[in-house]
DNA sequence: TTCGAAATCGCGCGATCGGGTGACGGGCTG
DNA sequence: CAGCCCGTCACCCGATCGCGCGATTTCGAA
């Protein structure tokens, strides 16, 4: 854990947050650390044109904003026009959705208010850093996203060749290029993929390879 | 940082290192701290069959493991087998191809081998208690994995009305019911989808989803 | 030994796809 | 106004797809 310490440049932080404990409290916080400059804003339509006219290192922003533009979209937008801002959300939402929503929109970080201030701090020096820091638990629920769906059990489980054979279709390749690649017909790559879809329960080629893919991604 | 205190139970730690150096100072110092208790392995082969006789809690795996099952093939064995052991890589790679790997293997974790012990031991800690430890840099990569590819810049910049047609060509929908959902002819879709795979340079359905998807995952 | 599952290949049918071409109206812009 | 892009629709053609049917071989389990 590198500290803070004197050589350290002042930190940009700029807070979107419509609660008012929560929103004063964090950036008195913050200064008090010594190594930060805060703005507050309760909304994003009030901070976006502040950032147009002095650009924050970092924008902590809560999504849930009341009436009009959640932190989500408000992250997108930020994102869109300054992509060097770092934007770390920071809200009491734990849920898939919300969270990949972030992550896509281009958020660089995600916290839960129950995190201390210490935890804040530490995670806008890692932000600074190049890390992306994360409540443990919102960690888990982004590695565990990727943990590929197991089709190789179950009663309906394909066999090694249909894997191969899905593996391929999700290249984008069709049956006679798959044929190529394993040496074998065409029509036995047809027949493969039959069999794939009865066991899948689908019965295109995208409804296939989104089996494969979790159905989440963007 | 909720610290190790008396009342933690002693975490079995298997390790599972080529090489030599690494592998002995690193049981070393996790047994020092009084917390951990370790077995150490150099290959999967051998770690396997040990994990079926006691399981440990956390298995710290190294990639590059000389000859034989490298360490992704190894964590994904031990997932399958007894999904309860959390497995964290801990390696030198730090390329997106192994990083998603090993997550799609079932890791929970990704150390960098340039780690301190009191990082990895951090580590094992929040292992212990649901979250998903990784060195900034590791998780910058993964959440930067999650930004949606923006499609809607550019000199082929998909229209709004492309960009719901792919929306739709995703969730596995043929070019008669997407023209159902957006009310026009399946014709027109069949214009619109044409004109989306000249933008993007395809010439499949598959491959269209696939760079939505960042094509990278699975 | 018998049986079944897996992998291989074939054929045919109707539907859809990928690609080419053309057309029409509505905006927006120079 | 003349272009130009966008969205809409149509027709055509060859290739491929989704699907049902049957067949052979191999291999391991019952």
């Amino acid at each position: 854990m590198t500290p803070w310490n004197e050589a350290t440049p002042i930190v940009e932080v700029l807070i979107v947050e419509d609660h008012d404990d929560y929103r004063q409290s964090l950036a008195f916080f913050l200064q008090a650390t010594g190594r930060v400059r805060c703005t507050t804003f309760l909304s994003c339509e009030e901070a976006l044109p502040a950032i147009g006219l002095r650009k924050p290192d970092v924008v902590i922003m809560d999504i849930h904003l009341g009436a009009g533009m959640d932190g989500i979209a408000g992250a997108k937008r930020i994102k869109d026009q300054w992509p060097a801002v770092q934007v770390l959300m920071c809200t009491v939402h734990e849920d898939d959705e919300k969270i990949f929503n972030a992550l896509r929109a281009g958020a660089s970080g995600y916290l839960l208010k129950r995190n201390s201030i210490d935890e804040i701090v530490e995670a806008i020096r890692q932000l600074m850093a190049g890390g992306s820091p994360m409540s443990p638990a919102i960690a888990r629920r982004v590695v565990n996203s990727f943990r590929s769906t197991n089709l190789s059990e179950g009663p309906d489980a394909l066999t090694t060749r249909e894997q191969e054979v899905l593996d391929l279709l999700c290249t984008g390749l069709g049956a006679k290029a798959i044929g190529d690649k394993l040496f074998v017909s065409a029509n036995t790559i047809r027949t493969h993929i039959r069999h794939i879809y009865e066991k899948l329960h689908v019965q295109s080629r995208v409804e296939a390879v989104n089996r494969v893919r979790g159905g989440k991604a963007n």
